[in-house]
DNA sequence: TGTACATCAGTGAACGCGCGTTCACTGATGTAC
DNA sequence: TGTACATCAGTGAACGCGCGTTCACTGATGTAC
């Protein structure tokens, strides 16, 4: 839609240096930029290479394929999830009990994935978009400040609910599937399913009766 | 990539008559399949008409865009998951009380959406892709064999559960929402997500594991 | 400190692809007489 | 029962599009002497 400006406000970039200085970098930012409001099909080589103000086929001396670059782009959108739910995490305030500090925390991983989702949805999207099967190199893993991934963070936050005798331990196993469907389907249907246009506070309330539910399911 | 082979195995169909006969119907038919085996972005005007054994602008005789035919193929797919859902309804054993009945029909309606979206992972995710917000008419709405929809079967079954008095009024509203949530994302994390190489009976016991939880989680 | 040279990041031009969509057409079909 | 005619479903040809990717190149940079 909005073509032209777009590469006007981002092309007139006119680098002084013959060399680019870091382009991989800058080809990287610009298809994160893409998944953001564009989710993962968004992210296309010529739009990333004239978004960096370079010819099309420089991006090949950075990312074997169009593939190669989009691989990169997920691994920063797992990342972008895993410090907004660690952010959460952070945010959790003083609880008497280490139970309650455990249901707390494992509420703010939620939380954070759900908030992600709907503030991010075109990361999220491109997050959890199929990892063309016949993948080349995983060189990042998605991690967070931390050094753990969304699915780490969550199966700590189990753990923790473990060792605080909130959760029995015969039906720890499993769990992070079981909780990680109802909040991921919940995203799911809030950003691109039939719950779109519920508003925010809605939205909110829903996800904390969700939450109630896997606490009280699990 | 097995295209022309493809071609060859659809296309020579000759049709005897100048008229096709039912041209709609066909490109439709053809939509479904495109959509079974590739999701959504996978239906194409062109293919579906070089399908239909037409050339491709005879398909404006009958949809006006391919968003339209891309629509009508999505509500086909919502009515087959429909009907999945019926027959695990259908399937269900006689039980003694009326609460046992009513949290058996509760779980078939989840399970139908499971095995549905395993079974059928490309129209399952073309059911529920974006309808292109600017979409235009909804002609069909989905509806299996009994005229319900895939949503309206479960608030049915929700109803029996409060019925029944397996589930208390109170946690009635909204709950189609949570136990839908719950049911989709773990569909979702099975076709496309990191729950993807899991076998069939793995998977299938975590969604035995995943209707306790609703079950009890409600 | 100054010069010759190899490296390799970015250039310029070009492919072939399949797509959605528009145009003016044609000829089989069903209807009115 | 037979003929003239209007309809409109499908044809044929052509657009413009943006994409991924390949090729032979060039010239700024850093290194070895």
């Amino acid at each position: 839609m909005r073509k032209s400006p777009d590469k006007k406000m981002t092309k007139p970039k006119p680098r002084s240096t013959y060399r680019h200085g870091d382009l991989r970098r800058a080809l990287l930012d610009a298809g994160i930029e893409l998944a953001r409001d564009g989710g993962p099909d968004a992210v296309v080589l010529r739009e990333a290479t004239r978004r960096a103000g370079v010819v099309p086929n420089a991006a090949y001396r950075h990312f074997a394929s169009r593939r190669e670059l989009l691989a990169a782009v997920r691994s920063a959108a797992l990342s972008a999830l895993a410090v907004a739910m660690e952010n959460e995490l952070a945010a959790v305030p003083r609880k008497r009990s280490s139970a309650d500090a455990a249901r707390a925390a494992l509420r703010a991983v939620g939380t954070g994935y759900l908030r992600f989702a709907q503030t991010e949805t075109g990361l999220f999207r491109t997050a959890f978009s199929a990892p063309s099967l016949v993948s080349g190199t995983q060189e990042g893993h998605g991690a967070g400040h931390s050094g753990l991934d969304p699915f780490q963070l969550l199966s700590a936050a189990l753990d923790r609910m473990v060792e605080a005798e909130a959760l029995p331990v015969a039906r720890r196993s499993d769990a992070e599937y079981l909780a990680w469907s109802a909040v991921h389907g919940l995203a799911m249907l809030l950003i691109e399913g039939p719950l779109q246009r519920f508003d925010r506070d809605t939205a909110d309330t829903l996800s904390e009766r969700l939450l109630d539910m896997v606490e009280k399911g699990l």
